[in-house]
DNA sequence: GATCCTTGCCTATATGTTTTAGGAAACAAC
DNA sequence: GTTGTTTCCTAAAACATATAGGCAAGGATC
């Protein structure tokens, strides 16, 4: 019998494909062994398990979109940087609808899936240092930004924008357009609030 | 052997209470067998098959939102009804994580969930009609109110702002106050854009 | 080149879940 | 009481996760 010479990445990298193609529910060790040519438990020597391997394939999926978001960064600022990361995010969601699912698999803080969460992050805020917000206003900045991107990414893949006119596509554009918006507009808002619902004892 | 009396609903019932205490994908029938004190085939007499029952329980949780949202949204308006409605949905899914997260399942145009779906529009529209908006910008409004709280809600939920601050809970009041700032000034924007980039041929 | 050692892959097995088939008993209506 | 419907059962097939133990391929070492 010759070995198939099978290593972990290949592993999930067809799980990765199984879950782009069939959806993410379809993922199993058995289709993955199906598919990788060996038995369900000759998987155990590359993955630890079900979980081990859906915890992978968030990594793999999170790095990606990092790595693209980091290239479409490259060279640009305020506007067209907000616009770049968070097209990052819809046309990998769009083109990896399996993987990006992936994503909201619970992630360990530590390990490769940690990492790139942070990346993640790192990203979000250095875009946003170009609209010049104080910290506070940053991390909700970058909470909203999040929201916004995942919400609407998560719904157009759920077909919930379909059937319906006008296009999603106009819809994105439209809802990062009042995103860059608002946060110009946080930028020149007070830098030093003094509402008193937001700058209770700050424990 | 007696009759336990079970019904549909008591079936959805069960899972809808071993969603929320364990999570989405303890959800199976076997358990909610059980649960419910019957044999896993004997399930198959008030639901189709697992596929059904999570189908079932996306269409009780949209139901239940609905219910809610449009019990806050009584007697208010403007920026307090937006906030109704928003707060409707985050402290649903805060309360009832796993029935929330049953909503992403897709759901069939035709059937209960999609009455649901369908007064979810129609809440939010209600809502917008207080901004002035006109048809096409009140479609954006409405993927842009539903992406923030969806994105909002399933990011709290996986626990992505957790362990940082400053809370959620002020992260999403101030998400909500720059939304409904961001839509009055879409009221008062040009209600007839003439952006080239926005209104291309439309074929 | 013969001998280890690691390890990729196997078979076999236990356990749990989904689903269908067929039957018996409870319950309601007449 | 008979009939009919519905709930629940047992039985069984198909498939998934996971573990245990074994065999041999592919190197490394002597």
């Amino acid at each position: 019998m010759p070995r198939r010479g099978l290593s972990t990445d290949q592993v999930v990298q067809a799980a990765a494909e199984l879950a782009d193609a069939e959806g993410l529910a379809a993922v199993s060790l058995s289709e993955v062994a199906r598919r990788t040519g060996v038995r369900t438990a000759s998987t155990y020597s590359h993955v630890a398990g079900l979980d081990d391997l859906l915890a992978r394939l968030a990594a793999l999926a999170l790095t990606e979109i990092a790595d693209r978001a980091a290239a479409a960064l490259a060279g640009v600022a305020g506007r067209e940087a907000l616009a770049a990361l968070c097209d990052a995010y819809r046309d990998y969601g769009l083109a990896h609808p399996g993987r990006y699912a992936a994503t909201r698999h619970p992630l360990a803080p530590d390990g490769p899936a940690g990492a790139a969460a942070r990346r993640h992050a790192d990203l979000t805020r250095a875009v946003l240092r170009g609209y010049g917000l104080e910290e506070q206003a940053q991390v909700h900045a970058v909470r909203l930004v999040g929201s916004v991107v995942h919400g609407f990414v998560t719904l157009e893949l759920a077909g919930a924008f379909a059937h319906s006119q006008p296009s999603s596509e106009r819809s994105w554009r439209h809802a990062v357009e009042v995103l860059d918006d608002a946060l110009r507009r946080l930028s020149t808002a007070a830098p030093e609030s003094t509402d008193p619902e937001t700058t209770r004892s700050t424990p």
